[in-house]
DNA sequence: ATTTGACAAAATACCCATAAATTGTCAATT
DNA sequence: AATTGACAATTTATGGGTATTTTGTCAAAT
């Protein structure tokens, strides 16, 4: 049996960040906020303490879904053979969600914002991130898809310069099909070099 | 024979790029500059226009001379003797200088500032660097150190990929030393992956 | 020919006061 | 029990007035 969902919670959550995406942060205002959830302002604070706390739940929600599709698609759910290719994937799912994020009307002041509120929670996202990416390229070493021994890097490093690479490719890229054309060079490119004897 | 540098106008280039690192851009007053070269506020309106003025000649010339070092480093004047490490070494310099400037005092603001002033500089800067990265990898093709044709990708496509994943690494570099670290393991990767028959 | 001190104009920084918008709370309502 | 209208408190925006700093431009000095 699964945890019920918190429904109108996820409603509040779905159109504060709708809000903060098209008109900026300081410029919403919980009653905007409010009637966009089709609820009263004072009901807002039955569930969250203020408008930062809505900021953070939802960046906090944003993060762990994009995070448990990684897993998942880390895991092979997707149904991508390689091990390079799943990480393409989740690299893909990650990034791109943020791209569109960035490219919304307010994304520099969402992005200031998300630095400003959540700090701590975009390191631990970077972190848990990089972690993933290093469990998988170690299970890609152990079944010879790769030959980190050769590359002379640990997995963990490894990892680092793939996620820092995404990151640029997603920094210059002018929308999600770009980075995705990018990032699938890349990958091969890469992949390709972790793959020498 | 050389055309006589403009020695006056480096020394106040110089000392007003050295006082926005450490002071920012706002908080830098023409008296700030005059004082720190050594000369009259007023001498400095004799060649350029406003502080503005100053701070865009000073990011030119920082551009300018970044990028006649990665040409000559490319050329291979500085020694290194495969494409690869040639690359590596351009982009060393390229980013390692603007890493540095990055992480003075008031590096986000000379960044805001930058993209305000400068904004087609920067991106002129950038396309040249492709450029000359395009070059160098066209020139690596041929002399069969790597192999394009194999990497299914274009000569600038390639190029995109190494500028945008340096950027990357500079970006979550914490210091030039880590950066320069990071910088040699992708481009080992990276062009073992380029090698390949 | 450069360089500069000095001046008027412009921009910036404060300070106060008031108006308007937004917030957080709670008793009353459904 | 959950929701809300309405109230007090807080924050933000606005304007006006003054002091201070900074700018851009000279004519005068070196």
């Amino acid at each position: 049996m699964s945890q019920e969902p918190d429904l109108k919670r996820e409603a509040i959550l779905t159109a504060a960040f709708a809000q903060f995406s098209q008109y900026g942060f300081r410029r919403t205002s919980m009653e905007d906020i409010a009637k966009a959830t089709g609820i009263s302002r004072a009901s807002l604070y039955t569930r969250f303490e203020n408008k930062e706390e809505i900021f953070r739940s939802a960046c906090f929600d944003i993060n762990e879904q994009s995070l448990r599709e990684v897993e998942q698609v880390l895991k092979g759910v997707g149904g991508s053979s390689t091990i390079a290719a799943r990480i393409e994937d989740a690299l893909r799912v990650h990034y791109g969600r943020f791209l569109e994020i960035a490219h919304s009307p307010h994304g520099s002041e969402i992005y200031d914002e998300n630095n400003r509120l959540c700090g701590a929670l975009v390191l631990d996202s970077a972190t848990r991130l990089h972690e993933l990416l290093t469990k998988a390229i170690r299970a890609g070493d152990r079944a010879g898809e790769i030959n980190l021994k050769a590359s002379g890097l640990s997995a963990g490093a490894v990892a680092e310069l793939i996620q820092q690479g995404a990151a640029g490719l997603k920094q210059g890229a002018p929308d999600v099909a770009t980075f995705d054309k990018r990032l699938s060079g890349f990958m091969r490119i890469f992949f390709s070099g972790l793959s020498q004897k």
